[in-house]
DNA sequence: ATGTATCTAGACTAATGAGTCTATAAAGGA
DNA sequence: TCCTTTATAGACTCATTAGTCTAGATACAT
């Protein structure tokens, strides 16, 4: 046996993570993210690849703890109604750097080339877990009878991942707390 | 006095922005660009300015064809419940390509660098726009009775610019027009 | 006809940036 | 101690691409 890894992989991945997030694919150089994630070149490429694989990795880490991060949600806040709520507030109230780099899956549907398979696949598949995290969280609210009988979870569920992406659009743009409460304000109202 | 010009400003430019369209801004390159404009690369700089001036220009070009679509749309159809209708079910119902390439507007917010001042405010100014000419459609739909007193007309307008968004979105990653239907009638119910 | 401006074709420059390679140091097991 | 592996630093290659420059053809006004 020899040397032991001395930097944290997950660590140097979640780094990597942050800069493609905040910059973007195309505008974060090797030069940054050897910079940001604390490491040299050689151990980027020997420990994640080249840049796509690495790029790859980032977006299937954020997608975890986004999904991780929303079913702690709506385990954890009753009424659905009020956790709706809660997630679009939230997503109103953050700050400036915040609203800047938006959403990490959401930058790369709309940066990538439209002929991206693989980044593609990642993205369905993505939509369709929150897709089906908010379904159920609804039916289990129908069954609690929480929310009426004569909605369409399945509807409700694409319209809130439809509605949070669009307010991420807004948000990147101003930062206007209000109106991004208003436009909440009214998707909310789709429960009632 | 000498030789004039041969080819079409115009419509070069609209060669431009549908380039700009369907690949993005770094996507492009100017051999790209020189081939579909149908022009010479002196030509090109002369006439345009470089990359970045052309793409302003091109995003201009698109964001006054899509407000004059707009304008004729809402002083066309009535009542404007029908015309927000007709938009979302338009949307919805668009080719793999039309969808693919998305709305030339929402990929320049999510492509740019958040320190891109001009671009922040070409999008700053057109999402106002937008969203005051759906103001005014709704406040006129007031006056008509065709909407409660008691909605907001300002807070629909600023929800239905975040749904086309998220709408056109979701169209990027799958065709797949029942679901965005099914998302069209949760969020026109906002208007009943 | 001549001059002037516009066009095309394509060579050329310069910068950027991903990925490879070399040299060397350090850590730990045998 | 010696060997293997992981690490760092940085030189180097190679491809891409924006933007400039040159040469020559073409159209139109005077």
């Amino acid at each position: 046996m020899a040397r032991t890894k001395e930097f944290d992989p997950e660590q140097a991945l979640a780094a990597a993570m942050n800069v493609f997030w905040r910059l973007g694919y195309e505008n974060t150089s090797l030069d940054i993210l050897m910079h940001e994630m604390g490491i040299a070149r050689q151990s980027l490429y020997d420990t994640f690849g080249d840049k796509r694989a690495l790029y790859l990795k980032a977006l299937a880490y954020y997608r975890d703890e986004s999904h991780a991060s929303l079913r702690r949600l709506f385990s954890s806040v009753r009424p659905v109604k009020a956790a709706f709520r809660k997630l679009l507030l939230d997503l109103s109230a953050e700050s400036r750097a915040q609203h800047a780099r938006g959403c990490l899956l959401l930058s790369a549907n709309m940066e990538r080339d439209s002929g991206d398979a693989i980044i593609a696949k990642l993205l369905l598949q993505n939509q369709r877990t929150v897709e089906s995290i908010f379904t159920d969280a609804l039916r289990k609210a129908q069954k609690a009878g929480e929310l009426s009988r004569n909605q369409d979870p399945a509807s409700l569920a694409r319209f809130f991942v439809a509605t949070i992406q669009g307010m991420r659009a807004m948000a990147r743009i101003k930062s206007d707390r209000k109106a991004l409460e208003s436009v909440a304000s009214v998707a909310l109202a789709a429960l009632e």
